[in-house]
DNA sequence: CCCTAGCGGTGCT
DNA sequence: AGCACCGCTAGGG
């Protein structure tokens, strides 16, 4: 399965979208390394045109996840890789309105899964879409905000951005 | 703040 | 099948 990796510039570093023939299948966070170049590939399935108007999607998209604002329009996502226990995981999480948080545990009970929060958590971790998919509105049952796998700082500010451009 | 027991999903062997 | 991970939780110092 080819994969098309392209950089998406914001105000906060480089992100990489990774895009498979069925949509944005993963969103790398910016790193210090050098922005690998584009690979765009042809003739193997993924339409140039379709990747192009997913990219342009995925770039508004994350423009108005960081300023705290809901996206008006998200490319096809491509959360085929996970599990079918991380994929309900992912498809809740995506329901968890702007400004609002949810614990693990309140995730998991509306899974019908109760006891598994900390699976949840472990889901949370896996998710290979952050921002656009919100995993960064879960925490922990006590208010504290529980792990990031990008870092706490990111999540800290994307829960600020969401607060500020909420009030 | 710390510690502990208990929990479910996942990936490795 | 077993086992050691984990973005957890409730309970108790």
């Amino acid at each position: 399965m080819t994969v098309h990796r392209v950089p998406i510039a914001t105000c906060r570093g480089t992100f990489v979208a990774c895009f498979s023939e069925r949509g944005l299948v993963r969103l790398n966070w910016p790193t210090d390394k050098p922005v690998p170049k584009r690979t765009l590939t042809t003739g193997h399935g993924v339409g140039l045109a379709k990747v192009r108007r997913w990219r342009q999607l995925t770039d508004q998209a994350l423009r108005r996840a960081l300023a705290g604002r809901a996206p008006s329009r998200l490319p096809p996502l491509d959360l085929s890789a996970g599990t079918a226990f991380q994929r309900r995981v992912w498809r809740l999480l995506r329901r968890i309105p702007l400004g609002q948080t949810w614990s693990y545990a309140q995730v998991a009970a509306a899974l019908g899964a109760p006891a598994a929060a900390r699976a949840v958590g472990q889901a949370c971790g896996a998710n290979p879409i952050p921002v656009l998919v919100p995993c960064h509105r879960v925490r922990r049952s006590d208010g504290s905000l529980g792990g990031f796998s990008g870092g706490l700082a990111w999540k800290r500010w994307l829960l600020a951005q969401e607060a500020r451009a909420g009030r």
